[in-house]
DNA sequence: GATACCATGTAAGTCGTTACATGATTAT
DNA sequence: ATAATCATGTAACGACTTACATGGTATC
């Protein structure tokens, strides 16, 4: 059987035939929305994908340094990942540091909890930002009425996720920071409109 | 250097002594809210921290069957953990299967693409509101005006953080029905009320 | 001249799951 | 009796990261 990271492979293979180094580099850049994993993780998961007859490589020659190896999926690559993605998923525990911490966090002086907090909130909103911003770029560059139908369909709908999953916890770490700094009052985060820290420029931010 | 497990154990074992059993259970029951990791990782862990004198363990006899071996934390573990939680957390990759098949999800007809989706929103809803009773029932049995200063406000923080995270990936996969359902049409998922598709039993699901 | 990026691979080691192994207790 | 839960461990394997290794090209 092959791993969740094959099949991301495949995936990106599928949109259009690329080399090991371009498949690393989709993982890292726009933030990493679709699935991440390191080129030392992707070569040799691409040479078992060959030797199974999911993948050819086809070596292009550049006057320019070594051989580029440009990797497409083929039919049985194409028939393994419609068969794969129709089945339901597994899911993997996404355990997060900064839930333990949040877990203890009472055990630590006020101000120590407070530095962590800001500089967390800080982060996840600038991600937050550049994200929405990708969002906002591709939404113009789709055609309006597209939607699924479109070849942007996918990256669209896996950035809509990423911003999702970032602004919910932008609001928490918002949300934590304010139970920590106003403390001991209601823990609704609700009650009070708890004076919005200022934090790293991003004014796209806020919203919903 | 100690492991992102090792850390999440001493901040259980923090809140009280108990035996690596529990701590298991503690990372399954409450459907993992703080942390997963099954037993055969976590008593080899357990050893390497009381090697490391960061946890002590007394052997309490039971009449019935072997004796259960209760693990504390020390001063030593306590000076660790609060050192390690002011530190900025390392942030690791969460790949979610569901993304990637999302990402290629028009490559499969419309009628499994939909199959597959009702039942992960389903799926989504149903812990959702598991996640939120809990989380009822935690705001019931706190102290008004507890907040952080409460031995609950841990709990309590990691569980909003599982109730945030559930309700994204809900609100994200009945986007994504709608696209499929609705289809060919907006890509904004405001456009049309996109008929509420009808899931697993939950009233108490829908909200924001 | 140094740094950064293009481009590909391998090796060592850690993290984590699954399965093996054992044995008592409680509930159906 | 059969299954589930309590309770603790180990072994084998797979997933993933980091570092080693190499070498060309472009930019400051």
């Amino acid at each position: 059987m092959l791993s969740s990271l094959s099949y991301a492979i495949l995936a990106l293979l599928a949109a259009k035939p690329q080399s090991g180094y371009h498949v690393a580099r989709q993982m890292r850049l726009r933030l990493g929305v679709l699935w991440q994993a390191k080129h030392g993780q992707i070569y040799p998961e691409l040479a078992r994908l060959v030797k199974q007859g999911l993948v050819e490589v086809e070596r292009v020659d550049t006057r320019a340094g070594p051989p580029r190896r440009v990797h497409a999926i083929t039919a049985a690559g194409r028939a393994e990942l419609t068969k794969w993605i129709v089945k339901s998923p597994q899911t993997r525990p996404a355990n997060d540091e900064l839930v333990v911490k949040a877990y203890a966090l009472r055990r630590v002086p006020a101000k120590a909890a407070e530095t962590l907090l800001r500089e967390q909130l800080s982060a996840h909103e600038q991600r937050l930002a550049a994200l929405e911003q990708l969002l906002e770029a591709m939404k113009a560059r789709m055609a309006t009425g597209a939607a699924i139908d479109s070849p942007r369909f996918g990256e669209y709908a896996a950035m809509r996720r990423a911003v999702g999953v970032e602004r919910e916890q932008a609001a928490w770490c918002r949300w934590l920071l304010g139970e920590v700094t106003s403390g001991r009052k209601s823990s609704d985060g609700r009650a009070r409109p708890t004076r919005q820290p200022a934090v790293g420029r991003s004014a796209v931010t806020r919203r919903r």
